[in-house]
DNA sequence: CTGAAAGCGCTTACAG
DNA sequence: CTGAAAGCGCTTACAG
């Protein structure tokens, strides 16, 4: 059970350390011969570099920090959304991810980088004013995050134009006529705790649903059942409105169901419009028009800027904050 | 941004570096006026150990490679309800998660376990023939497994006992005088891939129903919408049965919606039972009789096991395959 | 084209 | 109670 080390190849393929290892990098020429041994005494050894050893002497890891919080007044699944396609795009740049759902955020990032455990993080669900930045700001490595920060200085960030998403919903219902709507928000804890898309969509939907004289009364949703489910019926009981806009991952996903057991029928008897990625929407079966928030899309950029702060040379371009712009997709549950 | 080493905190604090190794460690007693010293340069410098060194160094990593496979055969939400437990009980025992999701199960798990990034590994949806297994054979890291393979040998093994889920659920639908059951299992391919509870589940419901003279029509579920939906409707305008088993996550997500869109009543006009956890049963408002599925539970034991083996001397305990015993919750669903 | 040696930052027998 | 030194397994200037 003895793991072999590049010492073993070097002595079966009688050639000195250095060699294998350079035969392994490829950062020098190797004769056609030598290269032929050490890679036969590699094969019959089953050598594998020791991945330690390497970091030590590269002071490269070769793994990225995944910083997920699964906070109880968000919804899981979304979460998952932008996890796995982080996950698969760190593959592609020869990075593995250590996956840190700690509750304590800052202290975890303190950890995990001061000991040199990562070469770099990426941060999800970031909050407005995250803690975790400040202690970014101490570690000498970058970090890229999901979500907008108030002062993202030194960091690559990006999120989904949200206020551009508010705007587009509540154009799509004035252009249908709407002129009462409902819209629910994310919970009030979100706000509370700074989650900048819960304010940026809401602040500019009412904006937008102001300049055409729209009104809408806005509501917190919940995001446990079956909380979720009494909230919606309450609502839907004192409803005078012909439209609504979800921006809830819990309620949007309990919603068929609720308007099914009242009979309440999607456009005819309500228009429904959310924000939901396309992968969320086929996992609740979700038939309403929504802007697409593209998660697949933002992991995989904030894994990319990531690498090329990790491999280039430190502020090699400066930090870019990216507001992906929302693309609304027409299931036609509004007219 | 220079990181300090132990070098540093040794020479500020004039003591040797492994004076400082001990005081970390607090293998060996060190003089109060020393430790304090040393204290003091650790605080002032912001020192923490190196992670690759000490790896090196001891030959741990502290590190648990956690092998998910995402199909598109199975449901990513019920998938996560493991992930998060398995990495809350790594940290408590002082462990971070290697998340690798990669879709080459074995290469990966070579790679990871080869190079040393891990001491030990969490295999999730294990299959009967798992071609992780012979990998990990190869390997001196030991390995827990969630799901039932054929052959567990050197592995601590743990999962739902489904065959005793299947009777169940099977007894539950018979005591309330059913005859005719609809059973709609996980999808063909799952079968294919060698899935064991799939089958573990299937057998034992059909060989219950059958001792009761119950007649159960089975189905292969789909797992991606829309097909969900549509098959769904087709088996329900088919039926003739008074009850439904359904062991398959996407279709009882989904399962709400279709009968509330088609009229069907829960429990008057069918009586439905599912296989799922509590968590998952919220997050799709649920309202089913089930099985507990104790993701949670599974997740624990699985990294409490691989805790044990990584620390005790090899084989301290002989290997363990637990199924744990499944428990009915009654939603009032079936009658 | 190849080798000997220093160094990455720790831990831990060995000595006193 | 403490220190000097070897060693973990690599990489990479330095020399030839």
């Amino acid at each position: 059970m003895k793991v072999s080390t590049i010492e073993d190849v070097a002595r079966r393929a009688g050639v000195s350390r250095s060699t294998v290892s350079y035969a392994l990098s490829g950062k020098r020429s190797i004769s056609r011969e030598t290269r032929e041994r050490i890679e036969a005494a590699i094969a019959e050894l089953g050598f594998t570099p020791n991945a330690g050893a390497r970091a030590l002497a590269t002071s490269q890891t070769m793994v990225i920090g995944l910083f997920v919080q699964f906070f109880e007044d968000e919804f899981s699944p979304a979460m998952l959304q932008y996890v796995l396609p982080i996950s698969d795009a760190a593959r592609e740049a020869g990075y593995d991810i250590l996956m840190v759902t700690e509750t304590d955020g800052p202290h975890a990032v303190q950890r995990i980088l001061s000991s040199g455990m990562a070469d770099g993080v990426v941060l999800l669900n970031v909050a407005y004013e995250d803690q975790r930045l400040p202690v970014m700001r101490t570690m000498k490595q970058p970090g890229a995050m999901v979500g907008l920060p108030r002062n993202p200085d030194d960091f690559d960030v990006f999120d989904l134009d949200f206020a551009e998403a508010g705007r587009i919903l509540v154009d799509h219902l004035a252009e249908r006529g709407h002129r009462e709507v409902i819209l629910i928000t994310p919970r009030q804890h979100v706000y509370e705790r700074g989650g900048a898309y819960a304010w940026r969509f809401r602040d500019a939907a009412l904006q937008q649903a102001a300049s055409y004289g729209i009104r809408v009364r806005s509501y917190y949703g919940e995001t446990q059942q079956p909380l979720v489910n009494q909230q919606l019926n309450t609502i839907l009981d004192a409803r005078e409105e012909t439209a609504m806009i979800v921006h809830n991952d819990a309620v949007i996903a309990a919603l068929p169901s609720v308007l099914y057991s009242r009979g309440i029928r999607v456009p005819d008897d309500l228009s429904v419009v959310g924000v939901f990625s396309e992968d969320f929407g086929k996992l609740f079966s979700l038939p309403y028009t929504a802007v697409e928030t593209s998660p697949n899309k933002l992991g995989r950029l904030a894994v990319q800027a990531l690498v090329q702060r990790m491999v280039g040379p430190r502020a090699a371009n400066a930090p870019r904050v990216e507001l992906v712009a929302p693309s609304i997709t027409d299931r036609g549950s509004a007219r």
